[in-house]
RNA sequence: GGCUCGGUAGCUCAGCGGUAGAGCAGGAGAAUCAUAAUCUCUUGGUCGGGGGUUCAAAUCCCUCCCGAGCCA
C-alpha cells in the first residue's frame, strides 16, 4: 500500500525579508519530509508565500509599484531562501497564482452552498498592520493592543458562521487531542473555543488587492480565508477526485509559528468542516528564538538574518543547531557562545572525530575492509543499537521531537568513541591485526547507519560522508540501516576533517 | 480578572509515589588512533516557600510567592 505525507510551511507575508523564524520552521518540515521519504512515503511537501492584503497594498504604493510586482520581489526573497537552506520542498505556492484564485474561489462556493456565508455589515476599529479588528474595549490610548494604529472602518461584510463549529471541533478535538501540539497550544485552543465562538467577517470593500468574492467583486476575501486555502490549492482542490488531492489531503501536517494557532486550529478546521473535508492530521506549533537571551524586534534592531548565520557558522551547523538546542515547540535563545559550543562538541569532538579516529586508521592499517567472520558480545552490542536507530529516531520524528532524535542519535555516537577506547585498535595492530579489522569494520558499519540516519538533519555534510564511504545513492534510505549493507570494499581516500572545529578569530 | 503551563546542580533540562538524574560548564586522572579530539572518575542541589495526605512525596492535595502563555 502506498503510503503518502504531506507537510506544510505557512506561507510567509510578503511585507517583510526572511528572518530566523522563517528559516527554522521551514527546516523543520524539510527535516520531516526527508525522514518520511526515507522510509518509504510519497511525500508532498509544500512552502510559498502570502500576497494579498491591505497592508501589501499600501507598502507597494510607497514603493510606487504594483502590489504584484511588489509581491514578487518579496516571493523571490523566500524562494532564495528555501534553496539556500537545502530545503526540498516540491511546490512554492504563490497565492497571486491562477490556480489560487480559483481554489479560493471553489472553497468560497462551496462554504456559501452548503449554507455558511452570509452577508451582513461589520463596524469596529480595524489595524491594517495586524490585520485584525478590535472593540471599543480593547484599544489601549487609542491604539491595538500591539501599538498599531486603528482606524474605524464601517462596511457590508460576509459572514462565515464559525459559531455552528464550537460543538463540532470541541467534539473533534476531544476525540483526537493528537491533532494540537504540542499539549499547551491544545489547551490554549480548546479554553479558546470554550469560551464561544462568533461569526467571523471573512470579505472586506475598504480595499482591492485581494481574491474577490464570487459573483461580488466589490468584496475582497478575508485575507486568512484566502491564506489558508492555499494548503488545498495546491493538491489541485477544488478536483477532490485528483490523485493528489485523494492521496495527500488524507494525511497533512501543518506547521506554525505559535502566534498563528488560532488560525490554523480554530478557523481553519470550522472551514473544512463547513466544506466537507476532513481536518488535518497534525498541527504542531512551534516557538520563538530569542537573540542572545533579548527579544527580537525590528525596532531594536536584533533581527537575526539566516543568511548571516549561514555566512558564520555554514549550513549544516546552523540545520543541527536550531533542532538540537531547543526542544521543538519552546521558545529557545540563540547564542554565539551556544552555538560555537553545538558545533564543536557535538559536530567537531563527537561525530567528526570519531569519524577521522575510525577512517585514519582504516586508511593507514586496513583499506578495503570486509565484513569479518565473528563478533564479539561489544562489537554485537554497538552494531544492534546503530541498527536500532530507525525505530528509535522514527519514533521521536513521529512527534516533530527533533532533540530527542539526535540526542538518541548522538548516544550511539557517544558509545562508538567508548567502544574505539575500551578495544583501542592502535594496540591490536600490534598484537592481533584480524581484531582490529573486525573493530575498524564495526565502527565504520556504525558510523554508516549514523550517516544514513542523520541525513535529513544534514544532507549536505551527509552525503559527502556517505560518499566517503562509497554508498551507493540507492541503498541510503533508512532500510538499508540493517547489516548486510555495509561497507564497500573500495579503498577509502585519505580521510579529511568532516566537521572542522569553529576556532574564534582573534 | 479567568484559564493553562512552568519554578529540580553554575547553565539547559529529564524524572512526576519508593533511598536525587543527564548534557554542557568546573576539578582530577588515563590513553595517544584522532580535528589537543577521546575515555574514566569527580565537585555540585534542604527538587520556589509553607501546610497536608501516605509506611514512603520533586512526584498527590491545599495555599502563598515568582515567571510565561492564552483569553477577557
Amino acid at each position: 500500500m502506498q503510503k503518502n505525507y504531506y507537510i506544510t510551511t505557512p506561507i510567509y507575508y510578503v511585507n517583510d525579508v526572511p528572518h530566523i523564524g522563517h528559516a527554522y520552521t521551514t527546516l523543520a518540515c524539510d527535516v520531516l519530509a526527508r525522514y518520511k521519504r526515507l522510509t518509504g512515503y510519497t511525500v508532498k511537501f509544500l512552502t510559498g508565500t502570502d500576497e494579498h492584503g491591505q497592508k501589501v497594498e499600501q507598502s507597494a504604493q510607497k514603493a510606487g509599484v504594483t502590489p504584484l510586482e511588489y509581491a514578487t520581489k518579496y516571493s523571490a526573497h523566500f524562494q532564495r531562501l528555501a534553496k539556500t537552506l537545502n530545503i526540498s520542498n516540491d511546490d512554492f505556492i504563490r497565492t497571486t497564482e491562477t490556480r489560487h484564485k480559483q481554489a479560493a474561489q471553489a472553497l468560497w462556493h462551496k462554504l456559501e452552498a452548503n449554507g455558511f456565508i452570509y452577508l451582513g455589515s461589520y463596524a469596529g476599529w480595524y489595524s491594517v498592520r495586524d490585520e485584525a479588528f478590535y472593540q471599543e474595549s480593547e484599544l489601549v490610548n487609542g491604539k491595538a493592543p500591539s501599538g498599531a494604529p486603528v482606524e474605524w472602518v464601517e462596511e457590508p461584510s460576509y459572514f462565515f458562521k464559525l459559531s455552528a463549529f464550537e460543538q463540532p471541533l470541541l467534539d473533534y478535538y476531544a476525540e483526537h487531542p493528537e491533532t494540537i501540539a504540542p499539549k499547551s497550544r491544545y489547551n490554549e485552543v480548546l479554553s479558546f473555543i470554550k469560551g464561544g465562538l462568533k461569526d467571523l467577517s471573512i470579505s472586506r470593500t475598504s480595499f482591492a488587492w485581494g481574491i474577490p468574492v464570487p459573483n461580488n467583486e466589490k468584496h475582497i476575501m478575508y485575507v486568512w480565508l484566502d491564506a489558508l486555502a492555499n494548503y488545498l490549492t495546491a493538491i489541485g482542490y477544488p478536483d477532490e477526485q485528483s490523485p493528489d488531492f485523494k492521496n495527500f489531503w488524507e494525511n497533512v501536517t501543518h506547521v506554525v509559528g505559535k502566534d498563528i494557532v488560532r488560525f490554523h486550529a480554530v478557523y481553519w478546521p470550522a472551514f473544512l468542516m463547513a466544506a466537507g473535508l476532513n481536518l488535518p492530521k497534525r498541527i504542531y506549533a512551534h516557538g520563538w528564538w530569542t537573540n542572545e537571551g533579548q527579544k527580537i524586534s525590528k525596532s531594536v534592531g536584533n533581527v537575526i538574518d539566516p543568511y548571516a548565520l549561514i555566512d558564520t557558522y555554514g549550513l549544516n551547523a546552523v540545520r543541527y543547531f536550531l533542532l538540537r538546542e531547543v526542544p521543538f515547540g519552546q521558545d529557545g535563545d540563540f547564542s554565539h557562545t551556544a552555538m560555537i559550543r553545538r558545533i564543536n562538541t557535538d559536530l567537531s569532538n563527537d561525530l567528526g572525530n570519531l569519524c577521522q579516529r575510525v577512517f585514519s586508521q582504516v586508511f593507514k592499517n586496513c583499506n578495503g575492509l570486509t565484513r569479518p567472520e565473528t563478533l564479539t558480545a561489544e562489537d554485537t552490542a554497538l552494531l544492534e543499537k546503530a541498527y536500532a536507530l530507525p525505530e528509535v529516531v522514527g519514533k521521536e520524528l513521529e512527534v516533530q521531537a527533533f532533540h530527542k532524535a539526535l540526542e538518541e542519535i548522538w548516544n550511539v555516537i557517544g558509545d562508538a568513541n567508548r567502544y574505539v577506547d575500551a578495544q583501542a585498535p592502535w594496540a591490536l595492530k600490534k598484537t592481533d591485526v584480524e581484531r582490529m579489522k573486525t573493530v575498524l569494520y564495526t565502527l565504520v558499519e556504525t558510523i554508516r547507519c549514523a550517516g544514513l540516519i542523520l541525513q535529513p538533519f544534514m544532507p549536505d555534510a551527509m552525503a559527502e560522508l556517505l560518499d566517503f564511504l562509497h554508498i551507493p545513492h540507492d541503498q541510503r534510505d533508512w532500510t538499508f540501516v540493517v547489516a548486510g549493507h555495509a561497507l564497500q570494499t573500495v579503498p577509502l581516500d585519505e580521510p579529511k576533517p568532516l566537521f572542522p572545529r569553529f576556532v574564534e578569530e582573534a
